[in-house]
DNA sequence: ATCACTTTGTGAAGTTCTTAACAAATTATT
DNA sequence: AATAATTTGTTAAGAACTTCACAAAGTGAT
C-alpha cells in the first residue's frame, strides 16, 4: 500500500488523530467509528474517513475502525522510524526542557546529540550527549536530517552550516526569520506567534457575539 | 478601519509577516514592496497584497509598504495589548523555560503569574509569581483570558476549571488529547507533532525526488 | 505639468480543501 | 438465509483559499 499524495490540509491532521487514538485506546477503547471519533477531535466525520482513505481501506463498513491498526498505520507512516536521529541545536532552557522532555512517547526518534555555542556546556546532560557548536560538521549523526533549533544567536549562519550539513527538515523554536533553500522544510513552533493568533481569534469571536 | 472578515489561512502568516517585518527594520529597510518581501517569506506576493488588503489599504501604488507603518499596525491588530494577562500553569522544565523567556519582544503581554500542582513550587521565579494549583480561582487575574497549559498530570480537570475561570485561549504543550467547549481556542505547540510532520514532508519530498 | 514606469488592491478564474449524499460492504437480527 | 441497520469510501457539490490579470493610483524623471 503505497500513499497517495497526501493534501497538506491531511498531514497536519494526522498527528492530531495519532494523540487522540492514543488517548482513546488507553482508555479502553478498542474500535470506533468516524463519527465517534468526530466529536472527540472536533473534525467533521467525513472529513476523517477522507483523511484516512488517503492510507488505504482502514475502516470496515457497518463496523468502524480498529484502533489499534489506526494506531499502528500511523505510526508507521509518520515515521516511527527510530533510526531518524535528531539533533538539537542550542543547550539553553528550552533546549534543556527539549532534552529532559520523556514524553517523546516512542513515537519518533529520539534527540541523538546537541551543540551549543557555549563550549562550557559541553558534555552529558539528561543523557544527551552536547557537542561544542564548532564540531557540528564532525559529530553530526550520518544520515540525519531533522534539526531542533533553539539558539538566539547567529541564527542564519547556523542554518546555512545544518543545510549544508544535509538537514532537510528544521522545527524552529526561534523568535526570528531565517531563509532556507528550497527542499529545505520549516515547521515554526512559537509561543509569541501562538499567543498572537489566540488573541486574534478570541478578539474576533468576542465582536462577533457582540453583534449577535 | 474595522477588521473585515479574516480568512483563517490569512491569519496564520500574520506572525510571519511581523517576525519578517522586524528582521527588516532591523537591517535598515525603511519600504518594502510585496513582490521584495515574497522572496523574504516565501509566500505569493499576490497572496501577501490580499492578506495585508484585510486590515486596511496599507500600501501606495508606485511605492511600496512602510516597514514602520505596517509594524505598527501589526503589533496593533495582533494584540499588543499589555494587558492581557496571560498565565502559565505548570511550572515544570517547559514551564520554566518560558518564564525565563526573555523574547517576548515586548509584543504580547508578560505573563502575570503562574500556578503548578506541587505546592513547593511555590514563590517567585524569573520574576513570576508561581501559586499552588488550588489557589487558581482565587488568584486568576481579573479579565485573563490567556493560559499557557505545561503539565502533565490531570490535564482535563485542568482545562475544565480554567474554563470555568473564563479562559477563551488555551497554548497546549502536553502531549495530551483533551476536550473544550466551543467558543474555546486552542493552539497546539508540540515538538513531537511537528517532527512527525516534518518526516512526513521530507519523506514525501524525497519520494518525488526519487521518480523525477 | 506631462509622461513613462511601478506597484497596489481587487474582480474573476483557478485550485485546493471540506462537506453532503449515497452506493457498496459489512454486521446484527429475525 | 434473508432482511434491517450501520458505517465506510467516494463522487460530486460547495466553500475557502490562492493566483492571475489588470484598472487605479501613485512615483519620479524630463
Amino acid at each position: 500500500m503505497t500513499v497517495k499524495k497526501v493534501p497538506k490540509a491531511t498531514l497536519q491532521r494526522y498527528p492530531l488523530y495519532l494523540k487522540a487514538l492514543r488517548r482513546l485506546k488507553k482508555n479502553g477503547v478498542q474500535r470506533i467509528m468516524s463519527k465517534e471519533l468526530s466529536s472527540f477531535v472536533d473534525i467533521e466525520s467525513t472529513t476523517i474517513r477522507r483523511d484516512f482513505s488517503f492510507l488505504g481501506n482502514l475502516g470496515k463498513q457497518g463496523y468502524g475502525y480498529d484502533v489499534d491498526r489506526l494506531i499502528e498505520i500511523f505510526n508507521a507512516q509518520l515515521g516511527v522510524d527510530f533510526d531518524e536521529k535528531i539533533i538539537l541545536v542550542g543547550a539553553g532552557n528550552l533546549g534543556r526542557a527539549l532534552m529532559n522532555y520523556n514524553k517523546w512517547d516512542h513515537v519518533v526518534g529520539e534527540i541523538a546529540c546537541a551543540f551549543d555555542m557555549d563550549e562550557s556546556k559541553a558534555g552529558v546532560q539528561f543523557g544527551v550527549q552536547i557537542y561544542p557548536m564548532t564540531m557540528l560538521e564532525e559529530k553530526i549523526p550520518e544520515g540525519c536530517h531533522i534539526a531542533i533549533l533553539t539558539i538566539s544567536n547567529n541564527i542564519q549562519e547556523t542554518v546555512d552550516r545544518l543545510v549544508a550539513c544535509g538537514i532537510t527538515g528544521l522545527v524552529d523554536f526561534t523568535h526570528e526569520h531565517f531563509l532556507v533553500p528550497k527542499g529545505v522544510a520549516v515547521k515554526v513552533v512559537d509561543v509569541v506567534s501562538s499567543i498572537q493568533e489566540l488573541v486574534f481569534i478570541t478578539n474576533s469571536m468576542d465582536s462577533k457575539a457582540k453583534k449577535q
